[in-house]
DNA sequence: CCCTACTAGTTTGTGTACAATTGTATTGTA
DNA sequence: TACAATACAATTGTACACAAACTAGTAGGG
């Protein structure tokens, strides 16, 4: 008879809450990196690659959790925009090493302010949000690893742990 | 000279907590909705049918915070699995009504262990996660409004507030 | 009643995402 | 050296996600 039972389930599911919540991030930050000429994905791709270095794109898959199917045209877009360089790597032709152009490296003075516009969009203090991001990353690690165990041990007749 | 200046920035943003974690969360849901013959989405849109009554596109959309652009293929896709039935309100034709066959209740019952797996796959109990959920919604509705305010104040040369 | 504005949904085009497959290069091992 | 196993990236096919343009239906003001 209580009303609980009839209240909607999708609300209460942290799941939904990061799902919506991430489409709300990439509207936060449509108007701000249309300025740039970049999409939310190429802006973190930048992002690695502003960090330092070339890197391979085994090593910004890594980083971003992304595969080579998702990210070979994404840097394809980045190439055709004169703003990376792709290029394979003379000691093993199996890696892309990417680097930036002049183009891309001054692109990364214009995406300064971004970071502290969506900051401010969020309406608190960064160390108020660190809990949240602490909580998600380790939330992450945790899915991710269910679901390399059970990979392991689809493969291996050998049960884990 | 400290290393905190080169460290990864990318790492540090909230944004990409929430970005990579959902997809995180995404391929935890992959195996469990293939044997429901489901996407996360779709199995999205179905939770708010499960819920109740029948609904229109426009209604789902707000719950689910898409757009038809998104759901209209998302629900044909559902129809010709057989599980929900479109049709146009006879009372205002603009109108697509939504409703449940059969065989999209009965899967209902399907489902019921999927929250479950889910939430033993991230490894705490709810207790703990509820405050994530609900500062991902504050995020959520702050990042909507500073949206829905800037479009306000580019229609009207009224300035906001 | 007519005409305009508005609303709901569909379509189109671009850009992710990812599983599965393919192609090529490297490594390990007999 | 041969040659199987592995590694890296690209390709293919399916499914979101959204802006913008389009279609059809409704409501409101004259």
């Amino acid at each position: 008879m209580s009303e609980a039972a009839a209240k909607p389930r999708l609300e209460q599911q942290l799941c939904f809450a990061i799902y919506s919540t991430m489409h709300a991030v990439n509207k936060a930050y449509q108007p701000l990196l249309e300025k740039l000429g970049l999409t939310y994905p190429q802006y973190l791709a930048m992002l690695v690659l502003w960090e330092g270095g070339d890197v391979t794109v085994k090593q910004l898959g890594e980083r971003l959790f992304l595969d080579s199917g998702t990210l070979t045209p994404l840097l394809k877009r980045l190439e055709a925009m004169g703003l990376i360089h792709r290029a394979r790597d003379p000691k093993d032709e199996r890696r892309v090493r990417l680097t930036l152009t002049e183009k891309g490296k001054s692109l990364h003075r214009d995406a300064q302010p971004v970071p502290g516009q969506i900051a401010a969009a969020m309406g608190r203090p960064p160390e108020d949000l660190k809990a949240v991001r602490k909580e998600l990353r380790r939330i992450r690690t945790a899915l991710l690893d269910a679901r390399a165990a059970k990979e392991a041990a689809a493969e291996s007749s050998i049960p884990p742990v």
